[in-house]
DNA sequence: GACTTAATATACCGAACGGTATATTATGTT
DNA sequence: AACATAATATACCGTTCGGTATATTAAGTC
């Protein structure tokens, strides 16, 4: 029972396939073999090809969230507060690019696929993060008052726009970017 | 050669099918079920699975684009251009709600996958579509110098938020709904 | 009406799919 | 050393995959 090496292995192999060509794409027989492993083999260490996904997500997204979650908490900034949150996601898709991407487009995918099924959780919590932020944050500035989830899904919006122009080698994720992220989003464009 | 009559049908059932569960994820054989037709019948029409999708694509990604164009034409009010082009996407997507998620989805699926192979010509075309309306804009505003593609995809990816909620039936993409986000990614959230 | 071609169906192809029954090799326990 | 169980491999299952060879029907042309 010591030799997790080979679960570690599949899983790894099922990121990098399932980012690159998405999961309906990708047979349970290429993971195996990029793994150097047999199908029983995968088989022993997760019920079905939707078990390993399950488990996939639940190490990378757990990752994700083991870092954005200790910097969405409200604490009388809500510039700092959102500056915070952005380098959080920064650093996670700069350490874990091909984590990021895939559950990115998980997000975006067909609504009744099983990638997006099983992302829709892990999705709904960091939704709920940052509308808790502009809840709290309401408390200090009334007119932002009423419009917590819009908000929270246009900064995530901004967020996955600038990691968006990254993953296409556009820009770098720089500590200047975080801050002319969160002023254009606070302030407008102008300014 | 004048019932193209199934032809059609086999786009529309595809389009359905694909938006909800994804190109990899659908066989041939349910988009010709679902259709009322048989294999032969599609390889008729069209070449090949991907050959369907490129069709597809031709004809949901054209219909976006021929709403698009003619409002992303900058005549000296950038204002008044972003709400245009951002009440041209409304409009696409109240009245086809499923080829513009099936778009979404593409432009964010796996780099390798075929959908977001195909769907990449028509993504570039919108960013540049935007992109030189901040370049022609920034003749008249020296702030935005230099800074194109990345407004370009902030604005992309603040439209794509909204429109996300509305396809979560968050929110309905109403006249006023155009100007308060223009004016947010113009002013910021204060204001 | 004869002829051609477009449009469709039946029945099938080899390959890959997700998954497993069975057997074998490690590994940790007593 | 004996034993139990975890870990892995070989070889296979039925099903579905994308695609097609062949035949038939419908439609336009002369």
């Amino acid at each position: 029972m010591l030799s997790m090496d080979n679960r570690q292995r599949l899983l790894d192999c099922a990121l990098k396939l399932f980012n690159l060509r998405g999961y309906d794409a990708v047979g349970v027989r290429e993971v195996v073999e990029a793994a150097g492993v047999t199908k029983p083999t995968l088989y022993h260490y997760f019920d079905s090809k939707r078990g390993l996904l399950d488990a996939l997500l639940q190490r990378e997204a757990g990752r994700l969230l083991a870092e954005i979650v200790p910097c969405a908490v409200y604490q009388g900034d809500l510039v700092l507060t959102l500056e915070n949150i952005l380098r959080a996601y920064f650093s996670f898709v700069q350490t874990h690019t091909e984590c990021y991407r895939m559950q990115l487009g998980m997000y975006f995918s067909a609504p009744e696929s099983e990638g997006n099924q099983a992302i829709r959780p892990y999705a709904a919590i960091q939704h709920q993060l940052l509308e808790e932020v502009f809840i709290q944050a309401a408390e200090n500035h009334g007119n932002l008052r009423g419009r917590h989830a819009r908000y929270a899904a246009a900064y995530l919006g901004v967020i996955n726009a600038v990691i968006g122009l990254y993953l296409n080698e556009e820009l770098q994720l720089t500590d200047e970017l975080v801050y002319q992220t969160v002023h254009q989003f606070m302030h407008g464009i102008f300014s």
